[in-house]
DNA sequence: ATAATGTGAAACCATATGGTTACGCATATT
DNA sequence: AATATGCGTAACCATATGGTTTCACATTAT
């Protein structure tokens, strides 16, 4: 049972939404069936269909249907994702001095700033 | 020197964008002026700027102008919030018997399903 | 069989979002 | 002073997004 890794894309923008992560939240608690995830928001249960099936195809929930009813289940693996781009970082906020250490860095930049394009960086495309 | 907590509303929308989460890759090796962030990626410079605005007002860069140049620098501090939210998480990947953990929860609310509706939650309104 | 229930899909809509080009304005350069 | 640079803003645009109402479809209950 392989999952192929799946870029973080997907996954930040099905957490970009304050309602799904509150669905998420609420799936902490266990397995529930749509219609009384929707009962529990403001929304219409058209609308937490749809951020359902979002956060399905992020695999951030897994459904599991059941007679008419369909469970949904928190999955939270692929936040495994997030949490490793956040380690990128974790140095820049444990330590209080980011503040000096960037402005440091800032220094650096701008001796060799001229040129140095430094095009070493790895870029994605954000296509079309 | 205060900074309110921001809720993670504003970080979370501003980490969804791609473009976004690469400037901040980017400016991990320092401070760098607007035009030289524009450089590396495919897209025109106010287009670069634009996602400059957003990442400033939600305080994960900082501006410092000096002369002609404005120069943005990488603050993480905001990201804490982000990691705290995974922090609700973390058990759930930790321990590989989340499929399990969720299966028994899910029986657990199916049981006592018929009413229950737990209105402990302190929903955030998404308003409109 | 017939009605009721749980839920997704369709069709719409308004607003948000990300990108573009044209322009304006400081701050260097010459 | 005149020109070149660096960069944000304005005005547009097309598409994405989140929400709504209406409808269709199983599955369960009568």
């Amino acid at each position: 049972m392989r999952y192929e890794p799946r870029s973080p894309e997907v996954t930040f923008s099905a957490l970009a939404d304050p309602t799904r992560r509150a669905v998420l939240d609420l799936l902490r608690q266990g397995s529930q069936p749509a219609g009384r995830i929707a009962r529990v928001f403001p929304v219409s249960r058209p609308a937490i269909s749809k951020h359902l099936r979002v956060l399905k195809s992020a695999r951030l929930v897994l459904e599991h249907r059941e007679g008419r009813h369909r469970f949904y289940q928190l999955n939270a693996e692929p936040l495994k994702t997030v949490d490793s781009w956040l380690d990128q970082y974790r140095t820049f906020w444990h330590a209080q001095l980011s503040g000096l250490k960037a402005f440091v860095e800032s220094e650096s930049v701008r001796e060799k700033s001229k040129v140095r394009a430094k095009k070493s960086h790895p870029r994605r495309g954000n296509s079309k």
